[in-house]
DNA sequence: GCAACACGTTAACGGTCACTAACCAGTGCG
DNA sequence: CGCACTGGTTAGTGACCGTTAACGTGTTGC
């Protein structure tokens, strides 16, 4: 990749490097557990060093977690724009967009994925509501699509279910080590998720 | 241990009352970012009275993971044994009964589900590895049932199924506040769980 | 009665850590 | 040249926190 890379992707600028090395130390060992020296020697700078590009290491997390879930929203929305445009009629193909994106995301940004189910609370409150928010309205995209290929779903049990399927996409981290295969994975991923979308509307009430 | 317990379940001992309130605080703000003084208040004592108890923080966090990990395990395996021993043929009644464990599991005692994937890397080497034996143990016993139904599904297929499985089953924590009717929710978890499990059985490789 | 002990208390200590202060090298620019 | 600005540096500081020390108090067995 690219040293100076004459074109757009520019080179990573500082600040990014920072929040990379800051996203992977966080999911590695804890807000808490990750001091800010330790990110300054992972990007070649040392301690203080930092506070050059960011407001505290309050605010390194803010900003990831921010990110991720504006990242997310808006793939969401783009997927959704694009499955409208596109009108080919297959119904679950806004459901199978939505999940083939949030895929990608699980197996590209792991880190990621990790901090943003278990270091929200680390936030000012301000910042947390913005996450929450954000996140909520993720669901809610998801929700809406579930219920549209679904629409005997109830949306109370749409919105566990939509819940419990992040829970399975991103349970990627947990897997120790590379994953051997990410095309296969990626397809095992996704015939989870449909399968659990379909167990999710059949039988709503079993008496 | 049992200071003199004649009998079996006693009255909840110092101890049990410690880990219960340093299990809930630890899921919700993280083993560092939850000192000893606060585990100490929840209780009624404060600060270093803890030290009669236990010899240290990290103290506290490895019984609670060893616990959470022999008890997952141990139900599994008791299951198991039951199923073979009840004989009574239908071939999903393992698996179910593993589904319901762990749902039961998840869902009555969410603060150790949340930290039993969280704060494993805060243990000391040698916890650390006794957990993630027994962690592997169980996750073996699932894998094992879930093959033993579904023949056809190759074993590392089956493994991170079973991983993302756990994934959705253990997404209740997350899921602020408190669930409206914890048998529906049970009910509806376990469905899902087994939708995905037939999925990743059916159409095995796609061309 | 009293020694031993279980179970607390408060005070202090040592280390870690986020953050600030003060300082300095390079670069672009008039 | 001089000047400002960017992006570093090292040293220090105040707070927090896990842990230990020293001490106290009821209960229990002999």
């Amino acid at each position: 990749m690219s040293t100076h890379a004459t074109t757009r992707v520019a080179a990573p600028t500082r600040r990014e490097q920072i929040l990379r090395e800051a996203a992977r130390l966080f999911a590695e060992r804890g807000f808490h557990g990750v001091g800010v020296d330790e990110i300054g020697a992972a990007v070649g700078i040392s301690g203080p060093g930092l506070y050059r590009h960011f407001a505290g290491k309050d605010a390194m997390l803010a900003e990831l977690l921010v990110g991720i879930s504006e990242r997310l929203l808006d793939g969401g929305r783009t997927r959704v724009s694009q499955d409208a445009a596109a009108g080919d009629g297959s119904p679950g193909s806004l459901l199978d967009a939505l999940i083939e994106g949030h895929i990608d995301f699980a197996l590209d940004d792991r880190p990621l994925i990790t901090l943003h189910d278990r270091e929200l609370d680390r936030l000012r409150e301000a910042d947390r509501k913005r996450v929450r928010r954000l996140q909520r309205q993720y669901v809610e995209v998801w929700v809406e699509a579930v219920r549209a290929l679904y629409p005997a779903l109830a949306e109370a049990e749409a919105r566990m279910t939509v819940h419990a399927v992040f829970g399975l996409l991103n349970s990627t981290p947990h897997l120790t080590g590379a994953l051997p295969d990410r095309d296969a994975t990626a397809a095992l991923l996704h015939r989870l998720a449909r399968g659990a979308f379909a167990a999710a509307a059949c039988s709503e009430v079993p008496a």
